[in-house]
DNA sequence: GCCGCATGATTGACACGTCAATCACCAGTG
DNA sequence: CACTGGTGATTGACGTGTCAATCATGCGGC
């Protein structure tokens, strides 16, 4: 997939001039904005569920995975995280009770993980109302073109951070 | 793709009806991006110039004060952090040799925060690469169009996440 | 079978962030 | 002046994230 093309195109001028000052606030603006969201959704989201991201995240992507178990390191790739932060994060979690850890059968170094039935329970009564703060705080305030146009701007700024990849889908985590 | 309708303006309708799986793969194609390149540029700024992002902050803030020195909370306020958030991290900085803390002569509660000779070299060696990084990874890859685009749609969350303020200035931080 | 090394996963040390509690001091009131 | 409430700032406990080191197991070559 490397080869045979004529190739270069694409976004990634080299460009020797300054950044702007426009450019930068723009990137503060970026900054400053995602963080906000995230800690009002993360806030919402512990308040009503006590669920932290994270926690979501892992559970989420438990539910989606055939057979409601992964390996540990499968885990970690689906929502791109390094590994020793999850083996942290899936210990509070099992203190917590939300997941379970249990020898894998056919690699006795691995770890299979799983929902418990109050991870599956808390995940469930999580998400509606984690969707509707998405869309109170996010989907509503932005009208179809304006959707379109932030979607078109990810794209461009993920194929300019991976430049190779075909399918340059938002990033790590599904949904 | 969802027209047809006359569509009720305005920022914040509450429509009742649910987010499209669109609207949510952009919300988290947007989380993504601006998690990676978080990461991109804090990591090559911890490795160029040893400084976390949080230092480069308040750094900053320190550089742009008059008079170089900031009350503690006049910081916090300035780059939008929880006060206990700076005092553990003036803390690590003071210990690291990079600002220094001392009593404020008109409030002998308050306390005068302001840049040592290493700090403010640090910040400046730090900077230009920096500037640098977020041009290669941010700046470079967007047209114009899109760069005003991306402006106004943070500028659309904004006045969503704050309806009454006037001048919606992106968030806390300059730069 | 044993060696070497890669791999799956965990651990420990430490930086970072949040929350609630605390401490010291200011200022207004009687 | 003593009381009291509010404010500036710090602290401790704890959850979280990163990095480097570790441990155990799998596996290919001899």
């Amino acid at each position: 997939m490397r080869d045979g093309k004529p190739v270069p195109i694409t976004t990634s001028a080299i460009s020797r001039r300054r950044m702007t000052s426009e450019e930068l606030t723009i990137w503060r603006a970026l900054l400053d904005t995602t963080d906000e969201l995230r800690r009002i959704l993360g806030a919402q989201l512990l308040q009503e569920s006590s669920l932290s991201p994270a926690d979501y995240q892992v559970l989420l992507a438990l539910r989606e995975a055939v057979g409601k178990r992964l390996r540990s390191s499968e885990l970690a790739a689906n929502i791109d995280w390094e590994r020793s932060r999850l083996s942290h994060h899936l210990g509070r979690m099992e203190r917590r009770g939300l997941i379970r850890r249990d020898d894998c059968v056919t690699d006795s170094r691995g770890a299979e993980v799983s929902l418990t039935a109050d991870g599956a329970q808390a995940f469930r009564h999580a998400t509606a109302p984690h969707m509707r703060a998405i869309k109170k705080h996010f989907a509503d305030a932005l009208t179809p073109e304006q959707f379109n146009l932030l979607g078109d701007i990810m794209q461009t700024l993920q194929s300019h951070l991976h430049p190779d990849v075909m399918t340059p889908r938002a990033g790590g985590g599904r949904a």
